[in-house]
DNA sequence: TTTTAATGTTAGGTACGCCTAACTTTATTG
DNA sequence: CAATAAAGTTAGGCGTACCTAACATTAAAA
């Protein structure tokens, strides 16, 4: 089992995708499960059948498809691993849109929930601390570029966050 | 092809192992990296020519194990993913080694060069800038458990790391 | 409503990555 | 140097996850 609750990267991948579906269409069609995922639509029925086995979709022969509770649940745990793992690759690393979304897709089959937890509280953190936030993360893609940081800078950069008399 | 030079993640953990492998004893055994990679000494044999004939390594049966300097290039490049993230994960994050290790272990696969690069950089900005740092951290930790911040606190922080006179 | 198009399913095939068990080769040691 | 142990290989099997092509069903249009 790769991951925690013990489905395959792929099926993870079948999950988020009905979600989402639900979401912006009302039904998950196989047609659009195979064009996101970029599969066959017979690759798409074997995979609804073993989700379905496995209690994380309703699924009956050419009828629609919704998302058990379990299913539901677990769909949304990874969602919500891939929005916080591309918010932190946005907002922090501050990685190009595309590569984001494409390592945030790969990345959230990998992380596990403490970790994410702790990764969504670190966003918070550096976005909620005096010493940190939008300014400090400017700072940070300068540092990348230009390569390191100066004394004199610095002081002025301190002197720049201190709190109002 | 799961990653960016089209090596599954099966393989590059045999091309990191036989790296390790390497570097601990002198040469990679395939009992070894059966032991290492908790597999059986038959699926390494398959593993290893598999990878000698993506040109990784040196291989030829009942022989000694060595990589190219193409699987050189690329085993290193593994570690260092997995050293980067578990260096983000343990001091940044200050996740539990375990966790640490294992997560790592499986996100070293879905990380692209260019995250890697930025996630490297970005801890080295956190231990150099003033405005972040050890103590930083620290403070993260707390603010993680004890939820939140507090003016007063951060008044008091932000004096604390005023530059000397 | 019947034809046609779109969608969904089935069946058979491939590649991967593991397994076990039998066998071969190499190393160890009495 | 032979006997035995350890390590490596081979062969056959299984599950996953895709594919294609043919077929079934449902929906849309004439």
């Amino acid at each position: 089992m790769p991951s925690e609750h013990g489905l395959s990267e792929s099926l993870e991948n079948y999950l988020e995708t009905i979600l989402n579906l639900e979401q912006s269409q009302k039904v998950a069609r196989a047609k659009d499960i195979a064009d996101r995922l970029n599969v066959q639509r017979g690759s798409v029925t074997g995979a609804l059948k073993n989700l379905s086995e496995k209690g994380y979709i309703n699924y009956a022969p050419y009828s629609y498809i919704t998302l058990t509770p379990k299913g539901m649940t677990l769909a949304k745990e990874i969602c919500f691993r891939h929005s916080a793992l591309k918010e932190f690759l946005l907002k922090v690393l501050r990685i190009d849109p595309v590569t984001a979304e494409e390592t945030a897709c790969r990345m959230e089959h990998a992380i596990d929930k403490k970790t994410i937890e702790r990764l969504v509280c670190f966003i918070d953190y550096i976005f909620t601390c005096p010493r940190a936030g939008e300014e400090w993360i400017q700072s940070f893609t300068n540092y990348c570029t230009s390569g390191g940081l100066n004394k004199k800078e610095c002081d002025q950069c301190i002197q720049s966050i201190q709190p109002e008399p």
